[in-house]
DNA sequence: TTGTAGGCGTTATCAG
DNA sequence: CTGATAACGCCTACAA
């Protein structure tokens, strides 16, 4: 089988077609139909044909097969590295991929939208039209990044997950970023509270944006009093949460409740209270948005808005691989519902809060 | 361009190095030889070969190039989805991954060492030998993972990564774990803790069980009294890590100090020791192992073990990919150095301690 | 420095 | 049901 004893990698697939055929008498043809499953071969040469495949050791080789059929069987999965790699959400969208192409034919790719040669479409340019990738799943593009439109315009089968983005045709599953701030807000409200804190997240996130209009939104419809000091910008880290959370809390009168734009944030506003003196929920509510697995396990237990982050990476690879296999562009935003997670971090308003 | 109007998915690279050739008046081989850089063209052809391949908008096929050369120019990268998909130390390792295969031609492949397919060795029987990929990355197997005897029969170019498998000839980059535990154990010692509890991490984990023997080692050499309760396992989450810190805590005399087997364990210690009415460091000193970003956020902060992922992840790549392109198969233990983190989680031992 | 002939392993076409 | 022939787009070997 070895080439060359002393170079043991160079094993490679050497039977073919031609040598199953040749030992059954028929044309590669032939074979090559039963390996397609075609059922216009007898049974009798069927079975001959599979087991001389078998005695032969051959072995399918579907390099060839895709360079024939212009197909790679790989679906390119791009994101921010920097950004989402590590992160548990990417994690979870991943499984939900990964669920759906299991036992299919394609495997996954990996590729970081923040390298230059991926986000100015110099890559691009050969992923698709080379079919180094038959589709794409585009993570939670951020709003500065060029390459949607490039994409766009090439009409590669592309799936943009986790935001909306505002461009006409470009399919899209999301889930309700702003129905979940409205959920919080009308839960906080539910339990007395009137004066609410917002730590906010990066501009260039598009679903930040939206989750901060939302919350501007329900002040807004409710009338609550929410002064500039109430709304601060953090980063998404829960060292920006706190630093947010410090000017909140020192306002005056300092709010009752504030909601973080992310879990992570809420974290560290709820460190800033307690370093300040406060308790939580006693004398401060505190909610985030993402349910982290770890927010159920800290003390107190964070309420949040979960997303249903493995179900729509299901449903995104499942948009894609159909708009693959049955040759047409994929279209249209699906949006996902959230659910309010209410655990120990939010309570209701009590006398002693002032 | 387009086939069909009504399917524009289906663009697709028409233009090939024949066209370019019958365009200046050579042949499809001196096109060739233009972009696969060999010195052996005229620059007065070159030039001309390039001006009409830029007018033409003909593009390279690697599918063509790739199926001819008997390789695929995709890394594969297997890993357990559920346990470490999501996790930064993932997250970091893959950085360190791409930082190296940035600027060659090969792409990330990703695959789910859980699903069966995979484990058994059915896809892995294709996965090289079709050159799928090229070669493989294996991020922290099980002790229980089977296929790693499969890829040294097959002769897979692969190196294993986070973990150094007891098999002869397989490449590996890993860390010190059991330096890092005594770095820990010294640490402490030095503090005045002479009682040490330890939270352990799953056996089929294969450093985990490493960092477990290192414990054991220190405490025969330093002749620590450790009894059977001071030792309790936990599966690497935060939680496990909080229900075996009540079972240590629990003991009289009860440690000063505990050192969990990972960061997030060492979380869940810390909060079974708040919740118990302990301050940390005061009245017990805590460590962890992986240095977690959120673990210099918290409070307090945790001192730990850092490992240089990053720098794991880029010399694993690195070594591979010289493998592929020089084509011996790589081989040899590489184990990095680890740092301790000292940070506001331990702390000399106090009179107030029993 | 350039060209010719042929091969890689599959699948499409069309005929039988 | 099966086969003969050609095509896919690149590369190698050898020749000029």
């Amino acid at each position: 089988m070895l080439v060359n004893p002393e170079m043991p990698s160079l094993e490679y697939q050497q039977v073919t077609m031609e040598d199953v055929a040749r030992a059954c008498g028929v044309t590669k043809k032939t074979v090559s139909r039963v390996f397609a499953g075609s059922p216009l071969v007898k049974a009798s040469t069927r079975e001959k044909i599979l087991e001389a495949a078998k005695r032969l050791n051959y072995e399918f080789n579907t390099l060839a097969q895709n360079f024939n059929a212009k197909r790679s069987r790989f679906i390119g999965v791009a994101t921010s590295f920097v950004q989402l790699l590590g992160s548990s959400y990417f994690g979870e969208l991943f499984k939900g991929f990964a669920k759906e192409l299991n036992d299919s034919q394609w495997d996954f790719a990996l590729f970081d939208t923040d390298t230059e040669s991926f986000n100015n479409g110099e890559k691009l340019a050969k992923l698709y039209r080379q079919r180094r990738v038959d589709g794409l799943l585009v993570v939670a593009p951020h709003t500065y990044d060029r390459f949607l439109e490039t994409l766009e315009q090439r009409h590669v089968p592309m799936i943009v997950v986790g935001v909306r983005p505002t461009g006409q045709g470009i399919c899209s599953v999301s889930c309700d970023d702003a129905r979940g701030i409205t959920l919080l807000c009308e839960h906080l409200y539910s339990l007395g509270h009137r004066r609410i804190g917002f730590v906010s997240g990066p501009q260039y996130v598009t679903t930040s944006e939206l989750r901060t209009q939302a919350f501007l939104e329900f002040c807004r419809a409710k009338k609550l009093k929410c002064p500039p000091e109430y709304i601060q910008p953090g980063f998404y880290a829960i060292r920006t949460g706190k630093e947010a959370a410090a000017k909140i809390l020192n306002t005056n009168p300092r709010p009752t409740a504030v909601i973080a734009a992310n879990d992570l944030m809420a974290f560290g506003v709820i460190e800033c209270a307690h370093e300040l003196g406060l308790r939580v929920p006693e004398d401060l509510s505190v909610a985030g948005f993402d349910d982290l697995p770890t927010g159920a396990e800290r003390s107190p237990t964070l309420t949040t808005i979960h997303q249903p982050v493995n179900e729509m990476g299901q449903k995104s690879a499942s948009l894609l691989l159909d708009s693959i296999q049955n040759q047409h562009l994929p279209s249209g935003g699906n949006v996902m519902d959230v659910v309010l997670q209410v655990r120990e971090s939010t309570a209701r308003v009590s006398r002693s809060q002032p």
